[in-house]
DNA sequence: TTTAATAATAGGAACTGTTACTAATATTAA
DNA sequence: TTAATATTAGTAACAGTTCCTATTATTAAA
């Protein structure tokens, strides 16, 4: 674990302390509270950086902003096609996939994601 | 299926009678040789349009522009993290998937997307 | 067929999310 | 303490996409 300067550690704070998935703009507004003159591009420049590192994860879903997780254990996401917030789906994570697909590509499988849309609880009240 | 436009037509059949996955910037140079007039706009207004009827299938990756696929039966997609070319993995979709998130997930699942990332044939040689 | 209503277009401006640049500041190592 | 390095704030630039408007094409009605 490398060092971080002290606005990176507050964005990776932010992140492992929350359950929910932000965008960088969230995360802006959040640090800004202690960090008032941070920069916008601080701000992605830092989650870039984190998620290369392999310390936060990038969630790039194609409808909005990328979203961000402190989570880094595999975990599938959902995002509803209404309000475009992202979930967990709390299920063991098909970890065979991989495997399976590299028998089936003749390229190097390195990971993968798997991303539900449809409705969230809320606004399935809402239709 | 609704009736089309004469350029939405020529997008969907470029689309079908390919196997790649281009960018609506690839699509539009190719209609452009039918159609010299057509504006980018045209092209992403009906590309959008295309898959939202379901006539074609809109894969967004996080890098890069989005692509699209005239292939709309549900498989999954690799995308190279050197080249960022975007290729279909052939196995049996697992079908159960959405089932399985559905009991536990309190909303609505319609449906899921599954990407593969690493290294393609072609990067793999040059590392 | 003309005509009226509707749909779709071309072209370009505007917008969103993100990255890149630069001069200044902070950190670290000697 | 000083030199080298890393990081920052602030802002401009960029990529991809959507939106706007006046014009053109298509369709439906008379």
């Amino acid at each position: 674990m490398i060092k971080h300067s002290r606005q990176r550690d507050a964005i990776r704070d932010n992140l492992m302390n929350r359950c929910d998935h932000p965008t960088a703009e969230t995360v802006y507004m959040d640090i800004k509270e202690d960090f008032p003159n941070i920069s916008l591009g601080t701000v992605y420049r830092n989650l870039s950086l984190l998620s290369e590192l392999g310390e936060i994860q990038k969630i790039s879903t194609g409808a909005g902003p990328d979203r961000f997780d402190g989570n880094v254990k595999p975990h599938c996401h959902f995002q509803c096609r209404m309000c475009y917030n992202v979930l967990d789906i709390p299920f063991e994570y098909p970890e065979e996939l991989n495997a399976h697909a590299s028998k089936k590509f003749p390229g190097i499988i390195e990971g993968n994601t798997i991303q539900f849309f449809g409705l969230c609880p809320d606004c399935m009240q809402t239709h």
